[in-house]
DNA sequence: CGGCCTATTTATAAGCT
DNA sequence: TAGCTTATAAATAGGCC
């Protein structure tokens, strides 16, 4: 759409590069506002140029972040920062321990013993005496 | 573009509007590509149709996920920070039940009783009862 | 740089199948 | 509905300031 055709190749010369990412940046972030308009879209565009300058557009009455929200829940995948993944990390780790302490306590309450060895089931005996005992010294008290 | 000049407004007549969407979409992408080809720059887009169906498109070598992040540390805007609240409070949730679990845990084997009221280590005292009558008759067998 | 200019290339609106 | 066509509107390459 100009004087010449070009190919659609990196522009070497690195300020014509500038030059039509300025001028392409411009039209697509343009572009975008259109279809959001005309079309009834939501629309997030990202773009960063070579020198690392931000420009971003997103259509009205919505954000980036829902957008993106829905296009996880919509394509799948996932885009979670490294943020997130710790914090996910953090809810696999304690609900693990929570399992852990949950299945403690059923034993300690006598239940769910059927799958237990002679072994682990004196080591739970001997636990439930310790704790009669120590409780046994406190009410004396 | 077109045998007509149109509005920039909503298209009202839903058939209409699903073409241009169609096409516009397309125009979109493509040039989404050619600008991050031509140009060396890093680009997401994001398009939901008014039907909610999803287009996307992102730059060679990197990933939405990354430029999203970018986008984060470059804007200071944050795009996640409604997921971050619902998992930092799911953690907060766990740790609780966490807490009351390990206190528990703690009575039942004679640890920190100090505060206990009489009624409370009754309780307890009938929990270490049970257990090891349960225990006992699984022995039993 | 950021604009302005304008010849050309592209995108696309409307129509047709 | 999805393509294909074509007249026309828009975008933009290359210059210039």
């Amino acid at each position: 759409m100009g004087r010449g055709k070009i190919e659609i190749k990196r522009i070497e010369n690195q300020s014509n590069r500038q030059v039509t990412f300025s001028k392409r940046k411009n039209g697509i972030l343009k572009k975008a506002k259109e279809i959001s308009v005309l079309c009834d879209a939501e629309v997030g565009v990202v773009v960063f140029s070579s020198a690392g300058k931000l420009y971003d557009f997103c259509s009205p009455k919505t954000s980036l972040s829902r957008i993106l929200e829905k296009y996880q829940t919509n394509s799948g995948k996932i885009l979670w920062d490294e943020k997130h993944k710790s914090l996910s990390a953090e809810i696999d780790r304690i609900k693990k321990e929570n399992d852990n302490m949950q299945i403690e306590l059923r034993h300690l309450k006598g239940e769910d013993l059927n799958s237990l060895q002679p072994k682990e089931l004196i080591m739970i005996e001997e636990a439930l005496d310790n704790g009669l005992t120590s409780l046994h010294e406190k009410q004396a008290l």
